[in-house]
DNA sequence: TGACAATACATAAGACTTCTACATATATTT
DNA sequence: AAATATATGTAGAAGTCTTATGTATTGTCA
């Protein structure tokens, strides 16, 4: 687990991709999905997840869809047309960033 | 320039590394190198800076020497020990988060 | 020489993101 | 029957950084 500053800035980044990869997912799925793909590296946390998901639907970056499943309620997120470029744009800036820093702190290798 | 939330977390280990490199700087030197060092992209503004340089003062990773330039303060940073041993632990850590992070974003090609 | 920009320190108030903890409820496993 | 996993969500607090402001000296250029 990495100290959690780090990790500001980047949750939005996260979910824009993994719904752009995956078409349509829905909270808890989120947060499993990173556990795995992150070997439990990155754990998203409730708190922070859905207030981040609230977020983004009200920019007009994500839509949900309410489907049940017995009888619990199953919200599934999925991007808008802007959230796609949003997405792109997002990856760009993260990835620019990371050259930036790496550039910063190792200027011998880099 | 970046979005302002990428640069969370990880000012800490921009000063760390710059001090670790340079020996000992003052708080306008470091805002002056880490613009010129990304051309501009990443620049530290001093409401960040002095209280992230307080606070690591405060935890021990820092001292500081104070140095008259005819009437004006200069105040000189540098590791300590224990700041040696934190410097090397974020960078580290931030390495890492950096690899998870490009597998996370990029599952594909890394 | 007067004005403006650069150098150099610093703080205060607020915004924003995320965390911890809590609340609720169903489904599955032991 | 109890515990764990699934599933969504909120409230309050913590932490970091931004914006704005303040003070003072030094250099530059018109």
């Amino acid at each position: 687990m990495y100290s959690k500053e780090l990790l500001k800035g980047t949750l939005q980044t996260i979910v824009l991709k993994l719904l752009a990869e995956n078409g349509r997912m829905y909270g808890y799925e989120i947060t499993q999905k990173v556990k795995e793909q992150t070997e439990g590296k990155i754990q998203l946390t409730e708190g922070a997840l859905y207030p981040a998901l609230h977020k983004l639907e009200a920019e007009g970056l994500l839509v949900t869809e309410t489907v049940n499943i017995g009888k619990r309620i199953r919200k599934y997120y999925s991007l808008t047309p802007k959230g796609d470029v949003q997405t792109a744009s997002k990856l760009e800036e993260f990835s620019s960033f990371i050259s930036t820093m790496q550039f910063l702190l190792n200027p011998k290798t880099s």
